[in-house]
DNA sequence: ATAGGTGCAAAGCATTTGCCGCGGT
DNA sequence: ACCGCGGCAAATGCTTTGCACCTAT
């Protein structure tokens, strides 16, 4: 079946190529925020004709249409998640290395005062919190992120 | 004279050789966020008895020390400026690249009530806003503001 | 038919490191 | 004197790219 990424890239025109079909899918299914390597193991899975080269080009492309995001959890490599409509920010757990979405109306109408303030428009931001359980015992089985 | 920085690594009896003392007075003279290129190219015009390994030797170095902080702010490289008591975040003109330093108690409370909210201690956290300046005009119905 | 995509291997870029002679304490 | 430091060039890790072939439209 056609993934919700796949219909992006026939919306905006890109040629459906297997490779391209096959990246999409691995990222509609994507929950978490998986690096170029993972992706590429995850596509390799579905179908072997694929290199990393074309997953490199094919995120890339992605990102461009928008369809993609790329975020840099530190660590030196790029990681990946389909876009949103409503921004939303990480929290990195510095114990498990996973990572917690959140969103935060208060939070993005604070920078923009902030950067008014300053004599700006805010254009956009990067955010993230790096921190450690409360309670790490009450809630220990949770962990499919790591990096 | 002695710099700032190389007082700091004294304090922490770093051994102090010429290159060293050359890159502890570079920083200690910066008011921007160098990266390590820049770095070198500043510290060559003082001393040419300096290769660009140790520089980037000396700032990893220092950032291990806590001397010196390591930032990005996109473009691949890293940005580095002297550690100060006060934390400060970062708003880069998206048009010259120029870096605006601020302070916000309120942000990092807000911060630190979100990690909470989520069943977490804040740790750290990384933010850089980016923005562009308003016009003239715009600046002027303003009436006040300080650019 | 053809513009553009893909695989492979090589190149690129920022950064690190092995080796070995040199310099600070 | 000793251990650590610095220079150089080679190595590294992620990402991009040149080239020749292949495929979706």
């Amino acid at each position: 079946m056609e993934s919700r990424i796949e219909r992006l890239c026939i919306e905006r025109g890109l040629k459906m190529t297997g490779q391209r079909r096959v990246v999409a899918r691995v990222l509609s299914d994507a929950s978490d925020h998986p690096d170029v390597e993972e992706l590429y193991r995850r596509a390799s899975a579905l179908d072997q004709n694929i290199s990393i080269a074309t997953v490199y080009r094919t995120v890339r492309l992605f990102e461009e249409q928008g369809i993609l995001e790329r975020r840099d959890f530190g660590g030196g490599r790029a990681r990946y998640e389909p876009s949103e409509d409503h921004h939303h920010y990480h929290l990195i757990d510095i114990d498990t290395g996973k990572v917690i979405e959140f969103e935060d109306a208060e939070l993005e109408e604070l920078m923009k005062v902030i950067a008014g303030r300053l004599g700006f428009d805010l254009v956009s931001l990067r955010l993230e919190l790096f921190g450690r359980r409360r309670d790490s015992r009450a809630r220990e089985r949770t962990a499919s992120d790591g990096a």
